[in-house]
RNA sequence: GCCGAUGUGGCGGAAUUGGCAGACGCACCGCACUCAAAAUGCGGCGGAUAACUUCCAUGCCGGUUCGACUCCGGCCAUCGGCACCA
């Protein structure tokens, strides 16, 4: 046989195969234990990039791999398909998103296939078809009716590029997460998820999760940004209203000496009107309105304020202290108001410093000051209370339990959790989302749309330029309808959803998409989910993530899921970088998968990027690495096909009894290769090593030349072996050469090898003797022997006498089949 | 500033439980095949040294240990996340 390795021919003719003989279909079945690997889920660009291929490549590893493992695997792909850019480009282009967003599917879906990878093809998902976002929509019903979708005016991000709203975990550093315009604060009334509501399962639930990584969990954990404290009220000199406040050291409150609001606070105005001071204090407002949010809250900017004029009252000792505003306190966390104790807070020392405001000493510990006046620094350290009438003398836990029993024993303030997290800005002004199910109607109000008119259908005929608000607004025949309730004129909201809704539920949907009825079968959902193996980008870590967390917790609680959390365990992959930087067009380092696959083959694509670094870490991209990849399995083509007749009329048989040398040598390689292979895709993902393990096997059987009859089953067996364990990674060679050397079935039929440890028993051991840790000889001794053997074998050796000789033993140490240490003086 | 990760040849990386540092691949060098080149095959390839089976070497300094890339303490650098969160 001597054909040339034609990648093309063979890997067309192995995808149409698994395509026509549906290969990658999967049912419930309940006779096999059940295994749900997914990776993220593509925005249609319109072009695959080495980010998908790794991300995708990686998934079909492991899919593969449990499925010859004897497991039920769900394996499926989908689209992300609505958002901003299909928008955009129609606009640039001329062209409707819908049809820019199918172009692109089309043709993403087309290069995918050319990867070849296991997806069951028939649970396709696209959130921006109406049988899907009809469902989408079902579900902010149901969270509308629990009370979990709600609206509200407030101050939200708005990106003037993106002409929307953006929620708060979409702005990066002050920036738009997509375009990087800088995010400005408007007073806009929108929709909004509860994820506060759900912000301590959302912490505590973490703990469940030992499959995901620790960075990630920790991410989340700064995001939820729990803290515990207290919140209590302090009355106004001669006002009526009081001003709430909270703090997480309640046992300084002895050490305010000025309190401070954010100059967005609803009080601010009214404290300041009739003042001396209300022209500097509007004055300030305004200054701070037209400074960005960045500029406002980068941790360096330089704190200022100025006196409101009024005054509030410590309810605990009855001091008066002065009520400030200032730039350095936000509205949009705690009450947006603080108390201020400038000796045990650094930034209230900082604008105390600066104001020539007092700085009390309430917390004192042996290596910390006791006046404020002699401080640099604020303490925020441990150490016991002064200065703070009958709590005097107790230590800062102590202390901060019993000012809040004071509080709470007179009404004053009561023991609080406070979260950093916010609830979701759901709505955005824009045309390519699912419509927001909601009518509003002059007399019933906020009415939502009836399950069974569902889908509210997006409609074609629209103009997209974005105005600020929503295209829809301007679509008459979208907006005009008539009440739910009680079937007057109303209108529609015309604010659609923000595409992370979208992909909170779409592994639900993956299950049992063909429902027309219910989003997903319970049936279907119970036996799958939740996804054993989720795969994808680090950049997901929060926004993402937390989404199909809530959501997961969300549709548990309306009993539609028997699982709280929905990813057992995550990978997150690194990035693919070239010359050092993440690939991008205007660093023009982009490589096209396309033309990688064209020059070399997906099985060399999908080898050389798993070959290249560990799956979690980042990816420096190499094209003479690919080449070697490349190199690699022609020599795996020329190795099999030169065998290939031989092998096909040779049996394996049951056990192997006599063997020489070289063939045992070649079945340990084998048996070796299977352990390793197994271990490391099994146990941690280190494809990598696997691959080594597989170049190994090949190299073995390359360097093999003893050719006797009665050895070819050895031979065959090592071949068998290395097409089975290479097949997850390159699998379209290996079905050809399982084929040519006499197979009948598909190799991704095959079940995954199993090592047999008699081939791994090796009669003779090569150990290494230490001379104070010291390598100092290599002796090849027979396997098994005792330490006492192993002793007296090192100490006769020549070499080792002979260094020995002068010096005294002190004790020698003895690692079994591995080496022998030799303590000396 | 806080939290986390990483640091090993010319390069990507390996060493899984504290036991031979550098597997596997790339690059490079030599040889064979060839008129020649490519492809392929064989061999070499951390540094020092005339040489060795000698010494040095896993970011830096120190410690524990018979033995440390691995454990502990202190630094440095790079990357990522958070950042006036009260």
């Amino acid at each position: 046989m001597d054909r040339r390795y034609d990648f093309r021919t063979i890997e067309a003719k192995w995808q149409k195969t698994w395509e026509d003989n549906n290969f990658f279909k999967v049912y419930e079945d309940k006779n096999k234990p059940k295994y749900y690997n997914l990776e993220m889920f593509p925005y249609p660009s319109g072009h695959l990039h080495m980010g998908h291929v790794r991300n995708y490549a990686i998934g079909d590893v492991v899919a593969r791999f449990k499925t010859m493992n004897g497991y039920n695997v769900l394996h499926p792909m989908g689209w992300d398909a609505f958002g901003l850019p299909a928008e955009n480009a129609a606009i640039r282009n001329a062209v409707h998103p819908a049809r820019w967003t199918y172009a692109n599917i089309e043709n993403m879906k087309s290069q995918l296939k050319t990867m070849g990878i296991s997806y069951d093809w028939d649970r396709e998902v696209t959130t921006c078809k109406p049988d899907y976002y009809k469902f989408t929509q079902w579900m902010f019903l149901k969270l509308f009716e629990n009370n979990l979708a709600y609206k509200k005016r407030s101050a939200v991000n708005w990106c003037p590029s993106c002409q929307t709203v953006l929620a708060n975990e979409q702005v990066v550093e002050g920036c738009c997460e997509r375009c990087d315009s800088m995010v400005e604060k408007k007073q806009l009334e929108q929709w909004f998820f509860k994820t506060t509501a759900y912000a301590q399962r959302l912490l505590d639930d973490l703990d469940k999760l030992p499959g995901w990584p620790e960075k990630v969990k920790t991410m989340q954990r700064n995001w939820i940004g729990r803290s515990e404290g207290c919140q209590f009220s302090l009355a106004i000199e001669g006002r009526a209203e009081t001003l709430s406040v909270f703090t997480t050291r309640p046992d300084t409150v002895f050490g305010v000496t000025y309190m401070v609001l954010a100059p967005e606070h609803p009080l601010v105005e009214k404290l300041a009107a009739g003042k001396a001071q209300e022209a500097q204090v509007k004055a300030f407002i305004r200054k701070m309105k037209a400074t960005s949010d960045m500029a406002r809250t980068a941790s360096d900017a330089e704190k200022e304020g100025v006196f409101t004029g009024a005054y509030a009252i410590n309810p605990l000792n009855g001091e008066k202290v002065p009520i400030w505003i200032a730039n350095y306190v936000l509205m949009d966390y705690g009450t947006g108001a603080i108390m201020a104790v400038p000796a045990h807070d650094q930034r209230d020392f900082d604008f105390a410093r600066k104001y020539n405001i007092p700085i009390r000493v309430v917390i004192k510990s042996p290596d910390s000051p006791a006046r404020g006046e002699e401080m640099a620094e604020a303490y925020a350290g441990e150490g016991v209370m002064v200065n703070s009438g009958d709590f005097n003398g107790l230590d800062v836990a102590e202390g901060q339990k019993r000012i809040i029993a004071y509080m709470e024993k007179h009404g004053i303030g009561q023991r609080t959790v406070n979260y950093r997290l916010r609830d979701w800005l759901i709505s955005r002004q824009r045309y390519w989302g699912a419509p927001i199910p909601i009518v509003y109607c002059q007399d019933c109000g906020i009415v939502p749309v009836a399950e069974k008119d569902l889908p509210v259908m997006l409609p074609e005929d629209v103009e997209f330029k974005p105005y600020g608000e929503s295209p829809l607004s301007y679509v008459e025949n979208f907006y005009k309808t008539s009440c739910p309730r009680c079937g007057k004129e109303a209108r529609r909201e015309t604010d659609t959803m923000d595409t992370f809704v979208c992909s909170s539920w779409y592994f639900d949907r993956y299950c049992s998409p063909q429902e027309s009825e219910i989003p997903f079968s319970r049936e279907a959902v119970d036996y799958w989910m939740p996804v054993d193996q989720y795969i994808g980008g680090v950049e997901h870590a929060i926004l993402h993530l937390m989404y199909a967390r809530f959501f997961t917790k969300f549709l548990y609680d309306i009993n539609m899921l028997s699982c709280e959390e929905p990813f057992t365990n995550l990978l997150t992959q690194g990035m693919v970088l070239k010359d050092g930087a993440k690939m991008s067009k205007s660093k023009g380092n982009v490589v096209s998968p396309e033309d990688i696959i064209n020059t070399y083959g997906a099985d060399t694509a999908r080898l050389f990027i798993l070959f290249a670094s560990p799956p979690e870490r980042d990816l420096e991209w190499s094209d003479q690495g690919v080449e070697g990849c490349y190199r690699f399995l022609n020599r795996v083509w020329r190795l099999v096909t030169a065998y290939a007749d031989t092998i096909s009329q040779v049996n394996i048989p049951a056990s192997f009894a006599e063997l020489d040398d070289e063939a045992r040598k070649l079945r340990f390689r084998t048996h070796t290769s299977i352990k390793k292979v197994t271990e490391d895709i099994a146990g941690r993902f280190n494809f990598n090593t696997a691959i080594s393990a597989i170049m190994e096997l090949s190299n073995a059987l390359g360097s093999y030349s003893d050719n006797e009859e009665q050895d070819l089953p050895v031979v065959k067996e090592a071949i068998n072996t290395l097409l089975l364990l290479l097949s997850p990674f390159s699998p379209h060679i290996c079905e050809e050469l399982w084929q040519l050397s006499g197979n009948k079935e598909s190799v991704c039929l095959q079940p995954w090898p199993v090592h047999d440890p008699a081939a791994l028993l090796q009669d003779e051991v090569e150990i290494v003797v230490q001379i104070s840790g010291k390598v100092r000889d290599r002796i090849t001794v027979p396997a098994g022997l005792t330490e006492e053997q192993l002793r007296q074998i090192a100490l006769a050796s020549d070499k080792i006498k002979q260094l020995t000789q002068d010096k005294k033993i002190v004790k020698t140490i003895v690692v079994p089949e591995k080496l022998v240490n030799i303590v000396v003086k």
